[in-house]
DNA sequence: CCGTATCCCCGCAGATACTG
DNA sequence: CAGTATCTGCGGGGATACGG
């Protein structure tokens, strides 16, 4: 961040809105494994391990709704649809991974300092 | 992104838990009224604005455990405790300001994509 | 195979009242 | 001034069952 300048207060609201729509539970692992390649949704699901079927229809609804995903149904029988990134959804990856990028490399000194303060306070 | 690799199932984890921690509903707005100058617990909280004590605090507690946050005590009557960023804390906001930028680039886009999707599914 | 409907639990967040 | 304590409502997210 510039050293001069601040966000507005709405600017502000939005980066949270967006962080939090980002940052919910099974959003970033649904855009990386959709990352590289076109899914079908039981695919998808087996991949990610864990999600249940409601969480994976809603995280990719939300996507869908916001353009980061297109969804393909194939009208056979029984039905398969699959998902792919949208070029926008490829476009949010980038700033998504610096900050991945920067929570790699100093998740450390977030640890260390969480256990100094947990060390001074529980006694 | 680079288009070869995603991330790891656990390295998703760990950037959604950072995307939620710094997206949470006042975090961001507490960091960048920080991010130029040293204030007071009650000078900060007049200046956010509609934020309760209770909340102001636990963000605070939650940024001074994280290490992004230096909170410090003059043991005046009343006493007087102000808070600052810390290097961390600083740095924490590059990657975030470009999810900003970011944000602030395209939100247009993801509102149209939101209409357009809006108006399909509600007739 | 893909999705929806229901029920339920739990933790975030606000309001309010009270202390050193 | 700068907290803590308590109560409450709301929404995310899981389990389960059912439908096209």
């Amino acid at each position: 961040m510039k050293p001069d300048n601040h966000l507005e207060t709405s600017e502000c609201r939005a980066i949270s809105q967006m962080l939090s729509r980002v940052g919910d539970k099974w959003t970033v692992m649904v855009v990386t494994f959709l990352g590289n390649e076109t899914l079908r949704f039981s695919e998808l699901r087996r991949r990610i391990g864990g999600i249940s079927q409601k969480m994976l229809t809603t995280t990719l609804r939300n996507l869908e709704r916001d353009g980061f995903v297109n969804r393909t149904v194939e009208p056979t029988s029984p039905p398969s649809v699959s998902y792919e990134l949208t070029a926008l959804g490829h476009e949010l990856l980038e700033p998504v991974s610096r900050l991945a990028d920067w929570t790699r490399d100093n998740s450390h000194r977030i640890e260390e300092a969480r256990s100094h303060y947990d060390r001074l306070t529980s006694k």
